[in-house]
DNA sequence: CGCCAACTTGATGGCTGTCAAGTCAGGTGG
DNA sequence: CCACCTGACTTGACAGCCATCAAGTTGGCG
């Protein structure tokens, strides 16, 4: 098992896991459960955790750092298809076809869990809540895609990062984090091409929301001063 | 069991739960899967399947039919998130949160096998591909989901209805119909919400197509005369 | 200190949205 | 059977948002 240390107590105590390592199981339980979790792995700024088209053998659990995931065109365009951090699951679009189908990239250093997928399905024969679990992380995981969709489909540049920006800072509360105040790990071109924007887009947004006082923009680091009026924006 | 008739043959032969309902599966598997799949329903042209926010308990196997789902934002915008077609699995996003997350709508006359969620969980239990299958059939989803994010992120607009009516050509003969002459199902307007255009873009992007000679257009029948310059609009 | 990637800001243009008018197809009722 | 009506669609003119191109600035890192 993971050492109780202090970062994977933080990161697990958010996992969409977090049942399958620690938490509401029995004894016995924990015990076909152990080899499953096992194994960690560390990765730098930039470090690959799998590429597309890669075979498919695991899915990860982040454990501490911040991800991105990306696609290919053969014109070499590319979309970001999500941002991941800690509790956040990697990895399942590659059950579908044993292969992975996107990138996946670590966009600072970082820790993952590494758990076999056919470990996955064996235990969960015997754990039924663990199969559960695991169709509810793949099923929000459709519902947030879906939304993204509603995002590039029918929202205007503003109305897209008001929505990021408002995204993360839920996400950052959840994990226990600042919820006004945090740091950006992508690059303005990362968040556009999320966005379906350009760089010098998300740039001027930026400003924008600066010079109406909602946020404070410093390089990569975010204050959010009115939270409200982002999201009145999003629904606007 | 579902009566053998035409209409079902056909249908399930492409199931993504095909060896649910009536391949590879023994005897006594088939025992315990007959209660699951044998409940139908048939719904007209207009007719809801669910409506974002009712309550989740079944997901459902279009036997019949063409749906669309979406979602909508409260100040009236709509996404159309996707079209369905038989052997299209409905209704994965409500296991996330035992809520329904979008609209599922009948395009035309419909009938779908209805398979409680439920039983699906208990059975897997038992028989252990039926929860690879779905496992598969969720994360097909989620690769699905992404490919329209790029489509909506980085295509222009004549890009993305190439790509649609190639991916609608590739599913009608994946199902043993014409790949290059069918009917749409949906409105300019539900093709331009599932494309993040306006309906008169999507009109405007069938009259040049026409033009150029790639298709014939004549109001919803579809004649594809040039497949393989669509497939290089989309990835030009 | 110097270099380079990341970022900001400005000017311009083009794609697609918006608004508008007209056409077409299908269904209803006289 | 035909007039009528409504929703769906097409086409044109124009405008606005964002992409593109360009130049300059900043910050991080060797």
């Amino acid at each position: 098992m993971p050492q109780p240390d202090t970062l994977s107590q933080t990161a697990c105590a958010h996992c969409s896991f977090n049942a399958l390592c620690r938490f509401s199981l029995s004894a016995e339980e924990m015990l076909h459960l152990e080899p499953l979790v096992s194994h960690q792995k560390t990765l730098k700024k930039g470090d690959f955790l799998y590429r597309a088209g890669s075979a498919f053998q695991s899915i990860y659990a982040i454990r501490a750092g911040f991800f991105k995931t990306d696609i290919l065109l053969e014109d070499g365009r590319t979309q970001v298809t999500g941002f991941q951090m800690e509790g956040d699951i990697l990895g399942l679009d590659g059950i579908a076809a044993n292969l992975h189908s996107c990138n996946a990239v670590a966009l600072e250093n970082s820790e993952v869990c590494i758990i076999p997928y056919s470990g996955i399905e064996r235990i969960s024969q015997k754990i039924y809540s663990l199969q559960h679990q695991l169709n509810q992380v793949m099923s929000r995981e459709i519902v947030e895609d879906r939304h993204t969709m509603l995002l590039l489909g029918t929202m205007r540049a503003e109305e897209r990062l008001a929505a990021f920006l408002v995204n993360l800072s839920k996400r950052f509360s959840e994990r226990g984090f600042s919820s006004c105040e945090f740091h950006l790990k992508m690059t303005r071109e990362e968040i556009g091409s999320f966005l379906g924007l350009k760089l010098e887009t998300v740039s001027r947004a930026f400003s924008r929301f600066q010079e109406e006082g909602w946020i404070c923009v410093q390089n990569k680091h975010i204050k959010i001063n009115n939270l409200k009026k982002l999201e009145s924006i999003v629904q606007a």
